[in-house]
DNA sequence: TTCACAATGTACTAACTAGTACGTACTGAA
DNA sequence: TTCAGTACGTACTAGTTAGTACATTGTGAA
């Protein structure tokens, strides 16, 4: 075991706090102001250790933002699987599934702000990373489950799947936290005031239950792409 | 009149030429790259004019950015009254409305852009600006009017009003384009694909049609904020 | 034709910023 | 107790980047 704290309490040595130290700095710094906006010194400030450790353990500064990411991404994946609809309705559970989404989203703002920088590079970092596409999202599958039980109970329209139903979720919080600033500006409206909180995240549920229960219209024709993608579970 | 063309065809002086070109060089510019991540100088390449201009016409890169939104903001403006929808009714209208944006949106990814690049900034620069701000949403006010319409029809709930409905068809259809390379990455679909259009454009007027008129749930509480600010025109 | 001024180009600079050379000290294993 | 290697700090640099000093030319009005 090492002696990591001396008399006065100060740290002498431990690289594990080190790099989380910095990972935790760096992720406020690269939300705050981008990346190329953001400062490898300002980063090195506001750690106890210096600039030559970000180098030392991240290599670049574009190695310290893809592990942001990665951290990122893996800490929500994680919080994705605390949700369990297995004892819901398909409509209660899927009602559940998306205020639970808002309530996340609403409350983890520097995880969309680092989303959207990296869609501003246009995903160029996150498809070097080899981890993050491994980290299957346990929302899609919870939501395809809840789907298969509505399409079965004859409760559900039958021409959206999982994955454009997890895009109008996550579109509906996401815009919430992400424009916030520009809507407010605009509208005069601060769409994350805690006094409106429960009334936004009651409707994206009332959204979500009301699309997928409307049966009185006739199917979308689901399209059939040729291109698209499978992902590694299927 | 000012001979602008010489004999060759080679340009001589044209100042609203000059610095109508900087601006859209300028609009890719920071549309691609972000605040931070454009150069002045890679601007003034794509230039037939050079730096100094830009500083000659726009001050400093700050204040290019902000004529850059400004125009983009104006530009969509513009468009937005193209939309009439007096000839129909709240739910057709409501529809046309939803699927109009969904259109516009997708059509004009540097300005999906750049309101994504300015919510990073937290809105810094667009509160600077005297004109965006008088620049009021014609959006809001047709959507104002289709709901006051439907509502006295009883067609439509009446506990949402236009500025989230705004929100909520804004949402969708940012997103699509805002998260469209985060989205394809981690799931393998591409929300921009065109086969994919005419889908996404009905399922948006599906999904605010469904909302607005599912009459069968208790009302939510409107949320009555004390700090909101009114915008101009009321 | 003249002239004041707007428009433009060239060449430069000061400051910043990612990244590194080099040296030291702590630590655990033998 | 020694020692090899990991962890760390200081001081530096090369390249970039926003911004400018200064000179020049085109232009419309008188």
């Amino acid at each position: 075991m090492s002696a990591i704290v001396t008399a006065e309490g100060a740290q002498r040595r431990d690289p594990e706090r080190t790099k989380r130290e910095i990972l935790e700095v760096a992720t406020a710094e690269f939300a705050a102001s981008g990346f190329a906006g953001a400062r490898v010194d300002r980063i090195a400030e506001l750690t106890r250790t210096t600039k030559r450790m970000i180098y030392y353990y991240f290599e670049s500064k574009e190695g310290l933002y893809l592990q942001v990411l990665e951290k990122a991404y893996a800490l929500i994946r994680t919080v994705e699987r605390e949700l369990d609809v297995a004892g819901l309705s398909p409509v209660d559970g899927l009602r559940a599934l998306a205020e639970f989404t808002y309530d996340h989203h609403t409350s983890h703002p520097d995880f969309i702000r680092l989303v959207n920088i990296e869609n501003i590079h246009r995903a160029q970092h996150i498809s070097q990373s080899t981890i993050i596409h491994d980290l299957n999202s346990t929302a899609i599958d919870t939501l395809d489950g809840l789907l298969r039980r509505g399409i079965a109970a004859g409760e559900f329209r039958t021409d959206i799947d999982a994955l454009d139903l997890h895009a109008m979720i996550s579109a509906y919080c996401v815009f919430h936290v992400a424009n916030r600033y520009t809507f407010r500006t605009l509208f005069g409206r601060d769409l994350l005031e805690p006094e409106r909180h429960s009334y936004y995240r009651r409707l994206v549920g009332d959204m979500i239950v009301a699309t997928m229960t409307d049966l009185h219209r006739p199917d979308l024709v689901p399209p059939q792409s040729t291109r698209e993608q499978q992902t590694s579970t299927e």
